[in-house]
DNA sequence: CTGGCAGCCAAACGTATGTTTGAAACGTAT
DNA sequence: ATACGTTTCAAACATACGTTTGGCTGCCAG
């Protein structure tokens, strides 16, 4: 990583800041001293700060949605069964393991998801939508099918709710962590975390759905 | 709300845009000029922007936490039982009717929520802990006279997992809306969403606790 | 009538940002 | 050795921001 070219070495600095202190607040001389390049670099090798924001998410989001694929090809040959735990494990897994080698890489994807998903003009949501929602809607297919009891409406909202809830925790980990700490003398680590919320999606997403009540109680 | 003070002016407008595009991204020219009044107006009666922040923040979390504390007096009184439904539902009722002449006000409340959340430089984040910690560690006992068999450390973070639900939800509700207008032709409300929420919460908070398995799967 | 004072205003200040520029340095093929 | 396209660099540019200033209002007490 010490004498990577200056396109990756901008790549590296900029989303360890991004994850960190989020896109507004991170400036490019900012990343470009850290990164130890010229200022100049990011608008010669991107064209902007906005198409630098863009091109870490595709080297984060590229891998891991090309991973996701091939995990669900690989689950429908061998007929493993579409359970919550299967389908949601199988992501878990990829978006901890995508890089095995730094452990907080983890980390830093979620915090830029909730970045992202936090970012109210959404001109990163639009592109996250178009390059990566087939992956999204093969995932929600397989919940159908481990979850048939849930109308597709309602599974689309429960899928919305544990996004959520996965972005929301992990990418402010680093506070709760210090809570967590001084209410229980605990510390948690991405993959403890991780270990608790499985089951609380599970239970979430296969909740029985309330018969409608259809009058208003306004 | 026409005609009312600057500082009001202020504050209605400031929690406006706060909630539209974020902290850093909305300027005191955008917040001023659309409230009508002059740009000193905000350092003048709120010192900086920070603290204009903290006071957006401050009027609404001060009522919020009143009625949630005396509706939790009410619950104890009245001997209704602890359970999750009950719990939540108290809360939801709260966020979604402390202002009940205008709808779009909750959302806006969820929305500075994730907001303060995602905002990594936690200087708003420790001043909620430290200012309403109390009511929130309450209601976390309530919680767990509910589900007394998830452990208090488990039960800490479903908590968090829920929040993350709930305003990663409801803050990006708006792009959301369009999402699932496009793949299910219906649009949904925030009462219609906390309705489908509720189910999904109960679930995964009183998601049956595995079995820890101590070693190291590594 | 007059002082004082809180509120308001236009203007300016200093600073930080994203971007652009033009020249220097580099590597490579001729 | 020379010429050329690519990359790097220091410097400047234009703009937007939060904040401060000094004077102008209106109002109420003395």
């Amino acid at each position: 990583m010490a004498q990577a070219g200056t396109v990756d070495r901008i790549l590296d600095t900029a989303e360890v800041l991004f994850a960190q202190k989020g896109f507004a607040e991170t400036s490019l001389r900012a990343i470009t001293s850290k990164a130890g390049v010229n200022l100049a670099a990011v608008n010669y090798h991107f064209g902007s700060k906005e198409a630098l924001i863009q091109a870490v998410f595709e080297r984060f989001l590229t891998p891991f949605s090309l991973a996701l694929d091939a995990k669900l090809d690989e689950m429908e040959a061998s007929g493993i069964p579409d359970t919550p735990e299967n389908v949601l494990g199988i992501v878990f897994r990829l978006a901890l393991g995508t890089h095995p080698d730094d452990p907080q890489r983890a980390a830093i994807f979620f915090r830029l998801s909730g970045q992202a998903y936090s970012q109210p003009q959404g001109h990163l949501r639009e592109y996250l939508h178009i390059h990566y929602g087939a992956v999204f809607a093969r995932l929600q297919l397989h919940l159908h099918q481990a979850v048939p009891g849930v109308p597709p409406m309602e599974l689309f909202w429960r899928v919305q709710f544990s996004l959520g809830a996965v972005i929301f925790t992990l990418s402010g980990m680093q506070s709760l962590q210090s809570i967590s700490k001084a209410d229980f003398n605990m510390d948690a680590s991405t993959a403890d975390i991780t270990k608790r919320l499985l089951p609380f999606l599970v239970g979430g997403i296969q909740a029985e759905v309330p018969d409608q009540p259809l009058h208003k109680d306004k």
